[in-house]
DNA sequence: ACCGTACTCTGGAACGTTCCAGGACCCACC
DNA sequence: GGTGGGTCCTGGAACGTTCCAGAGTACGGT
């Protein structure tokens, strides 16, 4: 075998066809001003060949890519409910993603750098570590929209993440809890501001001496040793609110086999509404971020800036909603 | 703003530092014969201008993209441990990774065009759910290399699933359960071989009256539904064997939350040893596949294939291994 | 002084597209 | 029967590289 035939050209086809490869090509973008009998010629040959056009030579013709880079954490259940999103945004616009996958042994300037070559039009960033200046460095080589992360010198779609904790906090307070404990993101993007929400909303509801933070993460280990020292406690709190679902799942199974009973005990409340949150068996309540919004906002910006129109950076922020599932519930006692 | 500049070329650099773009040429590619002067003054001419090769024509010129295509499902936890260590794999032998996502949106053959038109000098498909025929019509077009599904027509690489099975129900039957069911996969990928595996292990141990397969999925979902079937049975099994790691999360859960002590009352095994296993809360007995081998011998295959030496379609099979964790022990009584 | 050889370097032709200017043809109109 | 304006199609020049053949220089040996 090894007989691997020479992928065919527009050449190929235009001969086999009996047209110019100029023709061909029009064909094969769709463009009008071919007459319908040799429009569908061309196809025919094109068919018969397995023609299929070369985008390299395309774009470097072109000068256009119609490529989004996006650099995203293949392990993190959101970036993959982002990504998904991402795949159908950038469709609607004519555009299609590049990934670049950041795992522990591949590191973020890798992931971009790589997109870097590809020549993307421009970068979709999903929660990045990358220090604010080398972000806005980039940022002048290329349009930058960074997700899911509040960053200055680039272009940022965020949601309110204090505004969600408010939510759930609110959410269980009218449940009449009062010892509502958050377990948080230490320094995860978004993680402050979910802290600070949390602080504000305790206080708001004349809650300030119940505020209780613990150290937790963005997974599910941490989620599980956080929700271990929290029943280690005296007095256990009645509501958890956690960094997002992943950590929240850690949470939940830790309190389920040490035999506390959710909602009825200890109500949950996650962050992010991921698919984990949807699963039969965990049914989250949890802050949902509005993926769909975020991500047509995300990819509207990014070809915004690529034609030129944005002037300055600008932060959209998107407002989450709570989603009442089955961990959360009226205080016990 | 919007005054990105143009990206310089080779001319750019080759005007500034007053040589021909075939020595900047060279120089870029680290090829020798160049003098270190003139090397040293192309640097920094490429430097100062921010040069950076384009990829594009770059690949176009020299016909090659040193390009690997990635097809996988990028919500199944397996397939992100092995994208992992593929991007390890393909950098070692001086391979890039072009990856293309299966969504709930974005179907196969639209991730596998995608992946055509970069001119990837391979694919790598894993646990693709293409028709066999229509697999190995792609495969007369590039290299195919199949990861975790056995298929005529391509090179497939793959783990011994039928012996994984019989490793799990040996580690049970020596643990002295003898009431071991089987929750299936239905129709994915491997899943037909499981269960034959624990039929044949079964019986082998004279345990063929206790067979006893129950309809699962890959989802935690599937598992749990499977698993909420099983407790409710008259004589619940006192093993359980799991289609994979994901089903195996969805059984586990329902398990503790019915009040079931695991492994006091019911041991699970599951299948793949994916990061979800290990997470500390679960820690998970299972049939781990070897991800470094297969995803090496995947690279290694495809590469032999572009080099053109392969000749017929192979199918390398990899044994897996049991891990033992905290989800099998002792029968009850 | 001449040749051969090794080392640097250069010019120009690819690669497979898209883009642009324009050619060929047809039809209708005055 | 020329002119005008469609519609359909073509040729060739880009795009930014790599590759190849060969030009120019320097140096050692005879």
């Amino acid at each position: 075998m090894a007989n691997r035939t020479v992928r065919p050209t527009l050449t190929d086809v235009a001969a086999r066809a009996g047209v110019s490869k100029s023709l061909v090509s029009l064909v094969m973008r769709g463009e009008q001003g071919v007459s319908p009998a040799t429009r569908q010629r061309v196809r025919e040959a094109a068919d018969a060949l397995g023609y299929q056009p070369d985008s390299r030579a395309r774009l470097l013709r072109s000068g256009r890519s119609r490529l989004l880079g996006v650099v995203f954490g293949i392990e993190h259940a959101f970036h993959v409910d982002l990504v998904t999103a991402l795949y159908t945004a950038a469709r609607d616009s004519g555009y299609e993603l590049a990934l670049s996958a950041v795992t522990p042994e591949r590191d973020e300037t890798e992931a971009t750098a790589s997109l870097l070559q590809d020549r993307c039009e421009a970068l979709i960033m999903l929660g990045p570590r990358t220090p604010a200046p080398a972000l806005a460095r980039l940022a002048t080589r290329l349009p930058v929209v960074v997700l899911a992360r509040d960053v200055r010198g680039a272009d940022v779609i965020r949601t309110a993440d204090a505004d969600g904790l408010r939510q759930a906090v609110d959410h269980l307070a009218g449940l009449g809890h009062r010892r509502i404990a958050h377990i948080d993101g230490g320094r995860a993007p978004g993680a402050a501001d979910r802290r600070r929400g949390y602080r504000e909303a305790m206080h708001a509801h004349g809650l300030g001496r119940h505020v209780h933070i613990i150290a937790g993460g963005l997974t599910e280990d941490e989620g599980a040793t956080a929700a271990r020292t929290l029943l280690h406690q005296s007095r256990p709190p009645t509501a958890i609110t956690v960094f997002n679902d992943r950590c929240a799942t850690g949470v939940l199974d830790v309190l389920v086999r040490a035999g506390t009973r959710v909602p009825e005990q200890v109500s949950v409340v996650g962050f992010d509404d991921s698919h984990l949150a949807r699963l039969a068996h965990i049914s989250l309540t949890t802050i949902a971020q509005d993926v769909p919004t975020m991500t047509r906002l995300a990819v509207a910006r990014a070809i915004e800036r690529i034609d030129g129109l944005a002037v300055a950076h600008r932060a959209s922020v998107v407002t989450p909603h709570l989603v009442i599932r089955s961990t959360t519930g009226p205080v016990a006692d």
